[in-house]
This record gives C-alpha cells, structure tokens and sequence, in this order.
DNA sequence: CCAATTATACTCGATTCGAGTACATTAGGG
DNA sequence: CCCTAATGTACTCGAATCGAGTATAATTGG
C-alpha cells in the first residue's frame, strides 16, 4: 500500500446529479398490508429532492403529509441507489444517473376505507408468494418448479433455491423477501403475470427492500403500533403483525409476549364484540418507548 | 385526504445536489479496531461520486482498492445524509445541500502493522467510551455525571442516560454507540478534549454510525471472518469479536457457539504457540456462506 | 339450551445461553 | 526436573426463552 487517499476538497462536474426521494408509504386496513402507489398502480410516490429544507427526513415528511394529508409516524431511511440502469422501460434519452434515496413510511389505518380509495394496493398483489397466514399460496411451488429448472445441475443455486423458498426441509423465512425477489429477477421469473403485478422501473424491487426492512424490524422494535389506532384489542394487534409479516401466530404465545415486555396498557374499556367474548381494549405506552425501542421487542412466530 | 400524490416526471434544477461519497474502513490489527483516517485523524476517507461507474457499490469499491491497495472484502451501504449545516467548521461559502452517502468496508488485517502506518486509527480514540473489554473506562462514570447534571429534574432525559450509559441497574448496551454519541452531542459533551478525538464536521458522528451498524451486525452474520486472515486459531477469532463489541466474551461459550453453528473448519495445522499450548488454526468455511448471511449467527457475549 | 366464536390462562418440553468448573498441553524459570 | 503461567478444550448446571398444546371463560345467535 503505497498511496495514501487524497481528500478531495472540491467537486467535479461529475459529483453532480439529480436526487430523487422514493416512499413507501404502508398502512394495515382489513388486515392486509397495503402500500401507496399512483399511475394505477405501477409506481410508488416519489419527487425530486428539495433543497428547500433542513434535511432529507424533515423534507420528505413534510411532503408526504402534504400529498396524503396524515402524519406519518415512523419514518426510515432505506437505500441510496445510483444505477446508470435503473429504469430499462423508461422512453427517457436522459442516462445520465440519476441518486434515489428511499423511505419507508408508516401511517395510522385509514378511516373508512371505501371502496374510492383505490391507491392503497396490498403488497401480496406484486408478491403473492409472500402470504403465508392461511396456507402456502399456491405460486409457490411454481415458482419453486420453474427455479429448480434454472438452477439445473448447479448446487449452488439449487441450495440457493431451497433456502430462500423453504423448500427439501428448510423452513420458510419471511424476512427474505428481497432476497427472493432477485432470484426470481436472475431466474427471469418476474415478469410472469401469474407470479404477481408489475411496476415502472425498479420500483417493486424497492418495495421488496422496505417489506424485507419492515418484517425484520417489527421482531425487535415496536414500530407496529405506529399503524394501530388509538386503543385496539390484542387480537387486532395480532392481526397486524400477521398481516406484515405474511405468517400465522400461535395466539396464547402472542400474547404472552406482549404482556410480559408491557408494551400495551388497558385502557378499561371493553371492545363490542363482533361475535364472541369481548375483548379489553389496549392502547401503547408511549412512556416505555424510549427504553423499548433501543432494546428488543421480540414477537413470538409459528408455522403453518 | 383529497390531494392525491402526483408523480413529477421531470427534475426541477432543485433535484441537482453534488454527491459524494464516505467510506468508514475498518480493519482489526493488535487487538485494536481499526479505521481509516486522512488529515491527521481528522477526516474519513470520501470522494466526489463519480458516475462512470455502473453502481454506487461498484464506484466506491474501485475507489477504495485503487487508494489502498487492498480488495474490500465486505462493503455495505450506511446512510445518506443531506443536511444543510453538515460541516459548520468549513470556511466554504458554498453553503448549498450536499448528498453525502456513506458506505463501510471491511479489509482484512494490515500484514506487518509497524509504526509507519499513521492513517490507520483505533476508533476508541475518538470513542474511549465505548471500550468495555478490560473494564469500565473512567470516561464513563465522568460522562455519566456531567449528563445526569444536564438532565436536571427531567425524567425522561435521566431515563435515557441511565438507559445508555448502563446506569442504576441497566445493562450496558454496545450497540447503542450513535445514540450515546447523540445524547453527548445534546448535552454539549462532545467537543470536550479529554472525551476522544475530534473529527471535522459531522464525520465523527458517522463513524459512531458505522461502529453502531458493525457491532449490530457481527450478532447476526460471519462478517467477522472477512476481517480475520486465512487461518487463524478460535481465540484470534474472539479477540476480533471482542474488539469490536467492546466487550469481553465468555471462552467456553464463544467456542461451542462457534463450532455449533459449523462456521468455521480445521485447517489440520497448530499455530506456534505464543506461549501456552498451541492452538488448532480453522478456516472459514466458505461453502455455508450463502445460508449462514442469511440466516444468523449469534454470538454469546457476557458482562464485565 | 346449544353451537359457534372469541378471550384468557395454564402447562409441558426442547432449546438456548450465561456462568462456572475442571482438565490438558505447552513454554520458561529456578 | 518441577513448578508456574498461559493458553486450549471439555464438561456441567440452572435460568430464561419459546414453540406447541390444552383447558376454561364469556358472549352472540339460533
């Protein structure tokens, strides 16, 4: 090692481009995770970066209130992507690259959500594969088929494949959502219209990144009650982790751990049942947040 | 909620920032935790981004290699920041937004570390704080004082120092270096001399980031062996787990944790023993890489 | 009154994990 | 040669966690 980096102290033309903020924006209603998209669909909310305010966090919260008229809760960071190629369908002549730094959004269940509020999609349309909660859908043994076909003799892959969709033994992992989503991509899977909806550009491998952050964050930190309402039964608050993290959970243990890490206090008021015994009423204790949300708030899974 | 989201198909000359690139490059030599330094220990390493290269990953990585001479072996992308009043020391008039992008690299030991390798710094100079291996440092109960001081009557304040700083009955938490690191900066605590180094700008702030991120990581993923040499013998292994972690690590465990999870394999050969019975050198075992990053593998810490 | 549905409490066994203890093997000094 | 220091290696034990199952309570609707 003989140079040592130099640090640059000025910026070349080439150190300039045009910054984008991407959102994914996720709400549960009528447990199912769903996600803001536009153009029917096809995309996710996004916007040239304003250098109006003091940081990329602040701006982009202020713009999205803006656009959907509710705060957002909890707001993450995801991924700075700076591909020369990131959108190949795009009729753009413009290559020049292009830095899209993504987020990702929480927001409260939408009041009465009708039937007009068509730009709140669930997220198992683009990844149906995903939604473990009742049985394994049923793409997944297609895809697994057409995946063993394409890794043919090569062990590698085959490992790969087995791993990543609980195939031979192995046991699902819902985390992996990203990770699977680009297998497909190598395998040339994705764009099969039975395996799900497509999106512009790379914007479904970008909600693929904030569904694999979101499962894997919901496990040690309480970032779920930011899509609950104000006081909820744990049950509702089963449904929501079910719906995120695309499993089944074993009911006493669920609860067992909810109570045991006191996230949730009564509120004394008791839920009009909907059919059955009626249930206490919780609401979050924002007081343990701080303590709760550096350590762990681990939730308990199960299969099938 | 009646405005709906509009997608801006154009970028106003607002959407322009310069970017540019951080790099936090850590090595482990001496037992010490190591990162790259440039202007005295002042600055981490970082470049305009350059967009000849196809990705970001890829641009920083030829970057990196072609200044040190070394292949990275793990490279992963931190956080972007684009604060206006990123850097208040630089006499820069230009106070225009910058996108700083900041990666941390993983390099393999410095072979022959001799004293004529001056960039190459100890983090636990900027952070004394932060090393627990041997003992408490005095700079904590000194930190804890000052922050109990500045929380004053507040509860919640007094809450969170007690909570970081492993106060009253808490645990210490080595994951938490950018919170402890947040609440000094609140509490006017970092610019004081004899509580670490300074760096310019915000980059002391970032490398607690990468340290945050490093700690976290090495819990859950064999990154640890992208710092190790070839071969190496199991306490090797723990002395670079616990220079990193800050923390001292029970042997018995750390060795049936090891070899239970099959990371590592025997090379057949036994290291010339320091002193002491020689110990059995092992490999990385590069075929369970793929299943290995994906799933976990926890490492057992323990206290004092 | 009965069935269905939901809520809530408890038990059991496997596994993990922190912590401690014991023993083995080498180098080096008297 | 023996003793000590330093390191390597193998066990044991108990607490905590966690998946899974079972049992009981309260309510609605026929």
């Amino acid at each position: 090692m003989t140079g040592i980096a130099q640090y640059t102290g000025t910026f070349l033309p080439s150190g300039l481009a045009p910054a984008e903020l991407i959102a994914i924006l996720v709400a549960v209603t009528d447990n199912q995770p769903r996600v803001m998209t536009l153009r029917g669909g096809e995309a996710l909310p996004s916007g040239p970066f304003e250098s109006s305010h003091r940081s990329l966090q602040s701006s982009l919260r202020a713009w999205i209130e803006a656009q959907t008229g509710h705060p957002v809760g909890y707001l993450e960071q995801l991924y700075t992507f700076a591909d020369r190629d990131r959108d190949p369908r795009s009729g753009d002549v413009e290559t020049s690259q292009r830095i899209s730094i993504s987020y990702l959004g929480l927001v409260r269940e939408q009041d009465a959500a009708g039937a007009g509020r068509p730009s709140w999609r669930s997220w198992y349309r683009y990844f149906p594969w995903e939604d473990h909660r009742d049985c394994i859908p049923e793409e997944v043994p297609r895809i697994a088929d057409r995946l063993t076909a394409w890794a043919g003799a090569d062990p590698l892959k085959a490992q790969r494949v087995d791993y990543l969709f609980g195939l031979n033994g192995k046991t699902w992992n819902e985390e992996l959502v990203l990770q699977r989503y680009e297998l497909m991509y190598e395998a040339g899977l994705v764009d099969v219209p039975e395996f799900g909806l497509p999106m512009a550009g790379d914007n479904r491998r970008i909600l693929a990144t904030g569904i694999s952050r979101l499962r894997a964050k919901i496990k040690y930190s309480p970032v779920v009650f930011e899509l609950m309402p104000e006081s909820f039964t744990l049950l509702q608050l089963q449904r929501t982790v079910e719906a995120l993290s695309g499993l089944h959970l074993h009911k006493p243990n669920f609860r067992r751990q909810i109570d045991q890490q006191e996230l949730v206090e009564e509120t004394g008021e008791i839920s009009s049942g909907t059919g059955g015994r009626p249930a206490r009423l919780f609401r979050y204790r924002p007081a343990i947040l701080e303590a709760r949300m550096l350590s762990g708030a681990r939730l308990p899974l199960s299969k099938s």
